[in-house]
DNA sequence: AATCTGAGTTTGTATTTTGAACTCAGGTAG
DNA sequence: CTACCTGAGTTCAAAATACAAACTCAGATT
């Protein structure tokens, strides 16, 4: 978990990958909404790159030349579970008065929530678990 | 969520955190374990307390004088859904020869894991989940 | 030929982080 | 009483990062 918290654990990287997920994926449009500076956004969305965690992808819009989309990987999408989890968390204790988010069913639009479940899908209280070592 | 990413995202107060789910709570347990600098570990954690993730507990060891314990608060506990999907997703997909863990029932030892449900605690594919602000 | 646009790079300054040394309070040993 | 130890910090100068603003570059438009 601390490879995982060194690619996560940068103010701008959370914020970019929270773009990445709302289908947000070129450059200035990101520069846009974020406001964060051309260098360091340039630094880490090459260095999400090199980790695999978001891929460019050529595209080409009709009558001007071919760009740069930068979008989310397999294992880039794996990280929406802890995204809505964060968000749920957000939400639940920080409160700040923010536009106050759900997560649902992006067709039928039922409320959903992350949740830990056993081997059979049965939610459980999340002070029950613990981290193992497996072997 | 740029609220909570503004506490999470740093380097440091991720594996702060993660030490607090693992129980550590003494500032120089925490300073060994991290290797952070100790200016830094102190500006985290009044961070952290400041923003009511963790809190200060006075504790006395026998024969000792009381120190102060950094312990997860109720909205601190809240984050361990979050750090477990990390957990999960540092696991499958970044395994960088680290430890392999797992999430159990700390009492039966099951196997456990984060997952998208509905109402019912149904699971659903993360795929279809989609941010929606509620009113 | 001049201008615009997306996507960067460069650069010089501001802010953070870091490691090492210092502090402080209370407990223990001689 | 004096010296030393420990946990939990402060302080401080040096190194690393982040920042804003200006510059670049290639192809499309006027």
């Amino acid at each position: 978990m601390a490879l995982a918290a060194g690619i996560l654990g940068d103010r701008w990287t959370l914020l970019i990958l929270r773009e990445a997920f709302y289908g947000v994926c070129r450059y200035d449009d990101m520069r846009e909404d974020l406001k964060a500076p051309r260098s360091t956004l340039t630094d880490r969305l090459n260095s999400l790159v090199s980790r695999g965690v978001l891929e460019k992808r050529p595209y080409q819009e009709t009558g001007d030349r071919v760009r740069q989309a930068y979008v989310l990987t397999e294992a880039g999408r794996g990280l929406a579970l802890t995204f809505l989890a964060l968000a749920q968390w957000g939400e639940a204790h920080v409160t700040g008065g923010a536009a106050p988010v759900g997560v649902a069913d992006r067709e039928t639009g039922a409320p959903l929530r992350v949740a830990l479940v056993d081997a059979e899908g049965v939610p459980v209280d999340p002070a029950r678990a613990a981290l193992r070592l497996r072997g």
